[in-house]
RNA sequence: GAUCUCGUAGCUCAGCUGGCUAGAGCAUUUGACUUUUAAUCAAAGGGUCCUGGGUUCGAGUCCCAGCGAGAUCACCA
């Protein structure tokens, strides 16, 4: 009975037999003069600290704690009661006597279910079997719950591990009620503990040198930075199209234009393509400008930067990923993008034309469409022979000034731009480059990019003429830096779905009762 | 968007080539138990078998369509 569960809010009327308990209960427990609902309790103590605090030593400061949790598991041996709380440290045992703790909160206690939140206070001791618990004086109902939760039985082994029965495991479901998943499995929540811990420090690193944080905006009448196709929205009263951002590039580079010499932007991008494990169609960039610095000078922040970071939040260099070690410690491989198809295709794909390319694709059997471009072939052969050997961090630099309108042409090298992509497990990580400050050059960029588009490729850039006139004010020579934040987190916390470090995961809408509920 | 797999109680799952009133463990209810710990013991309740069609004497099971999910591929960060 899935849609029992899916439709709860638009079937208020419809309880099944357990739910309908809970609320009988409640009523009963209001009738006992008890306020299931009250504003606030004081706690002294999380459960973690008891439970790793507490010994003969230092007992006399565990004399009287408060704590506070879910209800997790019960026990009850009829005048006498255990149960587990679990907060947001951990778990820790109370102990419920009869006589200690009251008649008239011993029926309460009696009719707690699996997920309401209570109070109590009282001493810890351990018990016969050897397990810190708080011995009950007083309880606290503090919230009474009343749907039904999938909380599994625990049996912690003598290695301290803990074997969870019947788990909550339904990934769907898991995903849709991140609620119930952060409850149930508990242990998920390290993952967003380090997502935050990975961008406060990355915050720090920009802080520290002296770059300003900046907001610029979501809702844009142009969108630009990069090649995506965007969500579109519209604005009433000025009833105008606004399109979601897909990048903020261009309004940082207008603020480096203004003055400013480093301004980063840590911001939600959003790209209406398709979904799957490494893409969410809203997530989480980086972009960072540095004014009078190049795109060398930002592969060695790069490198320092997630070496810092790695070593903040993981306290080690090295990253461990489905097994494959992976050393974050500086200096990354170097390497342009003309060699490593040298190195892992044997053949030199430097300046050939389109069909030169389809050939040369073919001969190493990666099939291509022969109505792609050249840069889509090039592409294709980089995603099918090199991307995945890319494991360990390599910055690949040099690409093509077809595939970056946006980047700086190469001070030695014609037809190339000073680019760099940063590729870790074999995954695109970070992508920066010489920014492109030549306002002639960049109305050619962008002008082919809008000949591309009017040919029927959607996600070719749309020209922007106050971007392309902020240039021309003047951008200062500038390094800028976009770095997937999602990806960083992937990786220093071993997952290899992005769902896995987003609490709520877009998903498609739940179905709805047919018979017009709703 | 394509392909494959999956959808049975609150949770985790059985249910063979279609055949009695759809099962188990946990959870829930009632009773016993004042240091238990996957507590135990006794009894009980709980199901639109994802939805809609079809085949059949008979469908959880087979067929078709739809919805949702996961995996793989394609596009992208």
């Amino acid at each position: 009975m899935r849609f029992a569960l899916r439709n709860r809010r638009t079937m208020a009327e419809h309880h099944n037999e357990q739910e309908e308990q809970r609320r009988n209960k409640l009523a009963e427990i209001r009738q006992m003069g008890v306020n299931p609902y009250p504003a606030t309790f004081t706690k002294t103590h999380d459960a973690h600290q008891i439970v790793t605090g507490f010994s003969d030593d230092t007992q006399e400061q565990f004399a009287d704690v408060a704590v506070a949790g879910r209800v997790m598991a019960v026990r009850r041996m009829g005048k006498a009661s255990f149960c587990h709380l679990q907060d947001h440290s951990g778990r820790v045992q109370i102990y419920f006597k009869r006589d200690d703790v009251g008649e008239e909160a011993y029926d309460v206690i009696k009719k707690l279910d699996l997920g309401d939140i209570v109070g109590v206070r009282g001493h810890v001791f351990k018990t016969q079997t050897g397990e810190t618990s708080v011995y009950a004086k007083e309880f606290t109902l503090l919230t009474k719950s009343l749907a039904m939760i999938p909380i599994a039985k625990e049996e912690v082994n003598e290695d301290g591990t803990v074997t969870r029965y019947d788990a909550f495991a339904d990934k769907e479901q898991r995903y849709r009620k991140r609620y119930l998943d952060l409850i149930a499995n508990p242990e998920i929540k390290d993952v967003f503990v380090k997502r935050a811990r990975i961008i406060t420090a990355m915050r720090r690193y920009f802080d520290e040198r002296g770059w300003l944080e900046v907001e610029t905006p979501v809702l844009q009448p142009i969108y630009g930075g990069a090649t995506a196709r965007p969500f579109v929205t519209h604005h009433n009263a000025l009833d105008i199209e606004l399109y979601l951002r897909i990048a903020d590039e261009l309004y940082l580079k207008r603020l480096i234009v203004g003055g400013f010499e480093g301004v980063y932007e840590i911001s939600k991008n959003f790209r209406n393509e398709g979904m799957d494990k490494t893409h969410n169609p809203e997530f989480t960039s980086m972009e960072i400008y540095v004014a009078y610095k190049d795109y060398l000078w930002m592969m060695e922040m790069t490198e320092d930067l997630l070496a810092t970071i790695t070593r903040d939040v993981n306290g080690s260099d090295i990253i461990t990923m489905n097994g494959t070690e992976i050393s974050m410690k500086p200096p990354f491989r170097r390497a342009r993008m003309f060699d490593l198809f040298q190195e892992h295709t044997g053949m030199n794909l430097r300046g050939l034309s389109r069909d030169e390319l389809v050939a040369a694709a073919q001969t190493i059997g990666v099939p291509v469409d022969p109505s792609w471009s050249a840069m889509k072939v090039l592409d294709e052969i980089f995603g099918e022979r090199v991307e995945h050997h890319l494991v360990q961090p390599t910055f690949v630099i040099d690409y093509p000034v077809e595939m970056s309108p946006l980047a700086k042409a190469h001070r030695s090298e014609p037809g190339l731009v000073e680019r760099f992509e940063l590729f870790i497990n074999g995954k695109e990580v970070a992508n920066a480059f010489s920014e492109l400050n030549d306002p002639i050059d960049q109305r050619q960029r962008l002008e082919e990019q809008a000949r591309i588009r009017a040919a029927g490729d959607f996600e070719a850039m749309v020209v922007d003429e106050d971007f392309l006139h902020a240039i021309e004010v003047g951008l200062p020579p500038t390094a800028g830096l976009g770095i997937g934040v999602d990806r960083v987190v992937m990786l220093l916390t071993g997952n290899d779905s992005i769902r896995d470090v987003v609490f709520f995961p877009q998903m498609r809408p739940e179905r709805t009762l047919s018979d017009g509920h709703e």
